[in-house]
DNA sequence: CCGGATGTTCACCT
DNA sequence: GAGGTGAACATCCG
């Protein structure tokens, strides 16, 4: 599920972990360490550490430890986060809801008995240490209007591909930017140095609005687009047929006729 | 049965 | 350098 919406609420779950000593750690898939990490030194380094703190950088989970290196957690398309067998209240986007325990493929045990764990049935995600955070553009979610203006200048990329390099711009994932650019009257296909002042503010403006208020209806899926997001969708707002096009290598689904 | 799907990385094109 | 495409991962759904 995860676009920065759900690993902010999965960060504030991960804050339940917060000073809790680390005893042992499972690493199971070794496909799941990256950069060459290995259950033995992923193991070596957290054991005896707690987390002290619960960040996130766009899609990018962090977990700072008391003297040790920050354990980075991302989650691709499936992955989940548990703590204490507890998931976070938002639904199951994908398959039935079950929890196959053979999809738990990092797991951290506290000494109190409990545990946190990142299922992730399809391997999309993986977990880190130290992962350079500077690789990141500017969380989506506190990004200025000056920086969004910048980010679009001079680029004939479209605009829904530039809003989604998470090198330039953190934590846009493709529902997000549908919806953002649906709610903004923008066409995704437009190059993105293309805007006007007043259509990059406008942009700002409804970027950050947009997360704001799916966070608080819980889920990048409960945007007012996503029930249209199907072959046979009408706009909500003017009820025309929607677009359906590829745009920057993703699924896009525009209203042709208000975004432009 | 087949095609796609909330993501990222990489190789390979133009 | 800038963009674009396709592959890979594995499961579920229409």
């Amino acid at each position: 599920m995860p676009e920065l919406i759900e690993v902010e609420l999965y960060r504030r779950l991960a804050e339940r972990t917060l000073d809790r000593p680390i005893a042992a750690v499972a690493a199971p898939d070794s496909w799941f360490l990256k950069r060459g990490l290995t259950g033995n030194q992923v193991t070596d380094v957290l054991v005896g550490e707690r987390f002290v703190a619960a960040r996130r950088r766009g899609k990018l989970m962090l977990l700072d430890t008391d003297r040790g290196p920050t354990l980075g957690v991302r989650f691709g398309m499936t992955g989940r986060l548990t703590v204490d067998g507890q998931a976070t209240i938002d639904r199951l986007e994908y398959g039935s809801g079950r929890h196959d325990p053979a999809w738990d493929r990092f797991s951290v045990h506290f000494d109190d008995g409990g545990t946190m764990a990142v299922p992730d049935p399809r391997r999309l995600g993986g977990v880190e240490l130290d992962p350079d955070e500077d690789r990141l553009g500017p969380d989506a979610a506190t990004v200025g209007a000056a920086a969004v203006r910048d980010l679009l200048a001079g680029s004939a990329a479209p605009l829904k591909a530039r809003l989604m390099d998470q090198h330039r711009l953190a934590g846009l994932g493709n529902l997000l930017t549908d919806e953002i650019l649906w709610r903004s009257g923008l066409d995704p296909a437009r190059p993105a140095g293309g805007l006007e002042a007043a259509e990059a503010r406008r942009l700002h403006r409804h970027l950050r609005a947009t997360l704001a208020e799916l966070t608080a209806r819980g889920g990048s899926h409960l945007g007012d687009l996503q029930e249209e997001r199907h072959r046979t969708g009408r706009c909500p707002r003017d009820g025309t047929a929607l677009d359906r096009r590829q745009v920057g290598g993703r699924t896009t689904y525009s209203c042709p006729a208000h975004q432009r």
